[in-house]
DNA sequence: ATGTAGTAGTTAAACGTTTAAGTTAGGGTG
DNA sequence: CACCCTAACTTAAACGTTTAACTACTACAT
């Protein structure tokens, strides 16, 4: 391993003048700084960021954690939010640390190790929710952070997330133009922030177009596949004349669910229901129909969240500490091809 | 932030002395122990890693890349793997850094810059291939890392990787049992190692079944559900005397799209024609039909590739080099209710 | 009494950077 | 010519650890 110390020799410098070289601070003259660069080149010279790391207090890393999936399920944003906060990172000489979140009774505990030891200089939160005891650490610890999703209201922190009161608003506006008046919503448990924010789009979006609700077409279930599929079958034994023509369904894998369940009933997806799924998750286009659903800028966050982040730690103010993104309807069959219609 | 010296001046000793009792290491009383671990706890003192590391010439770091998937499809190892990784690591006092695979043009420039900055004390590498120039350049650098997945015959690295030959092998032996005779492959481009491995496993197991193979049942196809799709179609036009009753799929993707060309020729999936993936993804269980699918034994190669890596930084020898696991065939609907054994 | 061995601790150097402070030479000014 | 200023360096301290080398003391054998 070749050091700034070999670089001074061959240079015939000091050790102060190849570091102002390096790092454009202080004054050389340019024959030396010529001298230099050549002595740098010539033994391949790169700082060694673990010295840098410890002279400036700073690891130039960022934490990131993610609780695994139950492995009949798949996680729908982590490869193209990582991929994003990767690049986003390293174009700004940052890396990303990824650590398992261990065992739910202190999900804290990873993230104090890594701000004890010094790891990292900030993390990069998801899957927040209300009373998030992982961002009252961080805020209490006045240490660095960004999370993709929202928390208490009265919490100032900065955050980035995807609109689903407006993405839920979107799919049930091109159901109503579709010409659909049932329209039901399977949604998560109450205590879902993300949950709360894409049911009351789907509120919204109905008391919008004039549309009643009757109580049985707001189902809550897990966000599981067989829960979603157990939970959606009652809707089409339901008599004509309440049974839903459409569904909007807090992700694709419960889409999925609700798919199944139009089948099993002997109905036909897109014919007789259309349904609508949340992530447009890679399969979505290729189920049987291709499955219209929203897409979350999920590339777009991973960058912003960072950018922001590496702002924050180097004591840079945020021009904006709080954004909301729009995610995308993208229409494909199991919408189209309805009935209604026609 | 509290560091040696602050513990050393509260238990009044010297910061060496600190130093012994944390690392066990050296002659202390247990008197001073005790006092020295009582100001240690009072202060919450953790040591700095990266002063550590500087001291040790170590990172304590481990580099994992991978490349992105492009936007409709999904990456079917990224999340076990990586969970498994970064648990193995965590459980060894090491952590997992994820940084973007950048331009294909030089492939290797991101590892270097790791390599020569120090970032990291060794790589995971994913997805290798022949000729791969990652390995070459880390074998020349001498430079710890083990990869998932094999590459030439003539270099000597330390591999985990998942039995192609035998898992296909499964796949046609069950196909064989229900009574196939007539059996597919759709496989990959002949410059893939790991297409190499699983096209081995079905020519040889339709040759230990005794079957003939009609050339047009082995079509090559690049890694996408469009390209499946259209390439498969082919098969399902045949006369009846030669078209496949069952197709065995390099992955669950294109697995996907032969099943959607199985249905556009008007045929059943699992009635007409069986089909096999591979990954067993997350969504196989939930296709119309369920999907018959080899799963790998992600999380296990996670942790096995990281265990030995870190042996391999420790400059421990190590016990198993190369080591080959099986996969293990998840039978679903795609494969059962075959209308030929009745 | 003297030397020896072992125990328990300290001192100081080292890891590879950055950077404040100091030094030197040269040129301009009065 | 004495003075000051500036440009272009160098010296040395610091970041927070680990660890080799040293010191001081006690206990014990001779």
């Amino acid at each position: 391993m070749t050091t700034i110390k070999d670089v001074a020799r061959r240079a015939g410098v000091s050790i102060a003048t190849v570091s102002y070289v390096l790092n454009g601070t202080g004054a050389v003259s340019e024959p030396t700084r010529q001298k230099v660069l050549r002595a740098v080149e010539q033994l391949g010279y790169r700082p060694s960021v673990i010295a840098q790391g410890l002279q400036a207090r700073a690891s130039r890393m960022i934490g990131y954690s993610w609780q695994p999936m139950p492995p009949d399920q798949f996680n729908p944003i982590l490869e193209k939010f990582l991929h994003g906060m990767a690049e986003a990172a390293a174009r700004h000489g940052y890396h990303v640390l990824a650590f398992p979140s261990t065992s739910p009774s202190d999900e804290v505990a990873p993230y104090r190790e890594m701000v004890e030891t010094g790891r990292v200089d900030g993390f990069v939160l998801s899957n927040t929710n209300l009373d998030d005891p992982r961002i009252q650490y961080l805020l209490d610890a006045d240490f660095p952070f960004v999370a993709f999703g929202r928390s208490n209201a009265g919490l100032d922190f900065p955050w980035v997330d995807v609109d689903g009161v407006d993405g839920v608003e979107q799919a049930v506006r091109h159901l109503v133009e579709l010409g659909h008046r049932r329209i039901a919503c399977l949604a998560w448990p109450e205590d879902s922030l993300t949950g709360q924010y894409r049911l009351q789009g789907y509120c919204r979006a109905m008391a919008d177009a004039g549309l009643g609700v009757e109580p049985e077409w707001i189902v809550r279930t897990g966000n599981f596949y067989q829960e979603a599929h157990r939970d959606a079958r009652p809707w089409f034994a339901l008599s004509l004349d309440r049974r839903p023509t459409a569904v909007v369904a807090l992700t694709d894998l419960m889409a999925m669910g609700v798919m199944n369940a139009v089948v099993d009933a002997g109905l036909a997806v897109g014919g007789d229901v259309a349904v609508i799924g949340f992530d447009d998750s890679p399969v979505a286009g290729y189920l049987q129909p291709p499955l219209t659903s929203l897409r979350q800028p999920l590339a777009e966050v991973g960058e912003l969240v960072v950018t922001m982040l590496i702002d924050l730690v180097r004591g840079q103010a945020l021009a904006r500490s709080q954004v909301l993104l729009r995610p995308r309807l993208i229409v494909r069959d199991s919408t189209l091809r309805s009935r209604l219609g026609s």
